[in-house]
RNA sequence: GGGCAGAUAGCUCAACGGUAGAGCAGGUGCCUUUUAAGCACUUGGUUCAGGGUUCGAAUCCCUGUCUGCCCA
């Protein structure tokens, strides 16, 4: 990182600007339109067809009066050679100026190299932007971690596994979308700046609204305002976009995440949890072409996910009771201390049996479930927006779904109840500090369809499918605290 | 918030108390199908920052910064 090094570096690069100029060449030149993908032309290679190729040098061997180079594009790297034939003299003299890390324009044919590499014997060729920067060495790339998510773009250009990561997460995305469209589901914008963050409990981002001279707060979630559209007649609405959450940030969490939330009027949790399993087959399938995903190797060495549908369901209660060998719900409240203490969970004195039960949960089911598991009929008191179940009024009708032990996607039977819904946000809320949302009790009091909802987490669905251990590699710029200006 | 690990040339890494090195990148030559091209010569360092110990510190100690992993 030394100055002196690096305007040494920057000064012979910035040297040959002159040079270009001198040649009357823009160093930074274009545009220069009508190019082939790389890709296509590889796949569908025919020797002595013309080609019309731009991207960036990747590498240069120049031997004398044979120049190879690679340039990569958008879709992939292909050889490049000239020679003072193929080009004439004068663009052949210019072309040896170039650097790795150039970005330029070429047009020729294609053949085979002795050696049966795919190239492009240059015709002509033209400078489109002059790199005054050396790339990563070309053989180690780029490694160091910091330097990969604060220099994505270089990233990016040396590690093609990478950008194959970004590509994979645009088009679950895109399928995502697809699939939803395709059911009727409608795509909508709901507020980033709430007044109240709600929906969710989950410490918020604060900020200010000059103008109107109020606190903002960026959400935590969109379902209060999903669910006024539901109120509005909207039937089936999706929004698919980022929620911010003002806490820590681990190999899980990034505090802005992208979530999608899915609500279908006349549903219930059980519908969703087809929607939801249909979804993302639909997703591995077209995406993918299958439904075997690695698991993360904190949870098992060389397993498998198994996405082939149906997936099974079971109910909260017989899953923990499962984990600890015996059923929680029989059990009274210095029990309960007791087996916190044997499973090595916190159980302080402000916690509540619910509190303890949802950790025993976290640790003992969900982190070491393969999956994919519903779990479903939560404890109500775990889940305040939740329909309550019918004939065991202590549980709520929701799912969780698991998978590669994290909890990835929840799906509830919507409560619809604005009496009801009033008693438990006053609950919830004597428990946290958070003001209740009025203006959504007052929509639920017109009316709101039953429902039923799914939320689910975009970048631990892309971390599965892609394979990725941190969250971090599925976020094109994951946060980090700024380095110190020197 | 706590524990552990790391930060050395543009990149990837050595050197572990005694003159900071290598490969790649860069520079100057030679070379018309090379491919981690090759050959010869060559430039490049506030060893993350600041203190301390020592005759002497990249190396040992302390503080701080940033990053990764684990735990809460």
């Amino acid at each position: 990182m030394s100055l002196t090094q690096e305007s040494e570096l920057l000064r012979l690069r910035k040297e040959k600007l002159n040079y270009w100029k001198s040649q009357a060449i823009d160093p930074f030149g274009g545009p220069y339109p009508d190019t082939q993908p790389i890709e296509a032309i590889i796949t569908t290679f025919v020797e002595n067809v013309s080609v019309r190729i731009a991207g960036r040098i990747l590498s240069i061997r120049d031997m004398g009066k044979s120049f190879f180079a690679h340039l990569q594009d958008q879709s992939a790297k292909m050889q490049i050679y000239a020679n003072p034939q193929s080009v004439g003299q004068e663009a052949f003299n210019q072309l040896k100026h170039l650097d790795i890390g150039d970005i330029i324009g070429v047009e020729g044919e294609c053949f085979l190299t002795k050696t049966k590499e795919k190239t492009v014997r240059v015709k002509s060729w033209q400078l489109l932007s002059k790199s005054l920067r050396p790339l990563p060495s070309k053989w180690h790339g780029l490694h160091d971690v910091e330097a990969r998510y604060r220099q994505r773009y270089l990233d990016l250009i040396m590690n093609p596994e990478v950008k194959k990561v970004f590509f994979n997460r645009s088009q679950i995305i895109k399928e995502i979308r697809h699939f939803l469209h395709q059911k009727g589901f409608i795509e909508v914008e709901t507020p980033m700046m709430q007044t109240l963050a709600g929906g969710a409990a989950a410490n918020p981002f604060k900020t200010f609204h000059e103008a109107l001279g109020i606190p903002l707060y960026l959400r935590i979630a969109p379902e209060l305002y999903l669910k006024r559209l539901l109120v509005g007649g909207f039937e089936k609405v999706f929004e698919l976009n980022r929620n911010f959450r003002n806490e820590g940030i681990s190999r899980k969490h990034n505090p802005e995440f992208t979530m999608l939330e899915a609500y279908c009027a006349y549903g219930d949790y059980r519908s969703m949890a087809k929607l939801l399993e249909e979804l993302i087959v639909h997703v591995a399938q077209c995406v993918f072409g299958t439904l075997q995903f690695p698991v993360s190797k904190h949870l098992a060495e060389n397993k498998m996910v198994d996405l082939t549908p149906p997936w099974p369901q079971k109910p909260f209660r017989e899953v923990l009771s499962e984990a600890i060998g015996k059923d929680w719900f029989a059990l009274d409240e210095a029990e309960k201390r007791k087996v916190a203490m044997e499973f090595e969970i916190e159980a302080k004195e402000e916690f509540t049996e619910s509190d303890i039960a949802r950790h025993l949960f976290e640790k003992l089911v969900e982190a070491r479930t393969i999956g994919p598991l519903f779990v479903t009929e939560l404890p109500a008191d775990l889940v305040p927006l939740a329909k309550q179940n019918k004939l065991k009024p202590e549980f709520v009708d929701v799912f969780e779904l698991i998978v590669n032990g994290q909890e990835l996607a929840p799906g509830y039977s919507e409560l619809n109840d604005p009496i009801v819904q009033r008693e438990r946000l006053e609950k919830q809320v004597g428990e946290e500090k958070q003001k209740i949302d009025e203006e959504f009790l007052l929509a639920l009091e017109y009316g709101m369809p039953p429902a039923g909802g799914i939320g689910m987490g975009i970048d631990r669905l892309t971390m599965l499918l892609t394979g990725q251990e941190s969250i971090r590699d599925v976020i094109l710029f994951p946060l980090l605290r700024p380095k110190e200006e020197k």
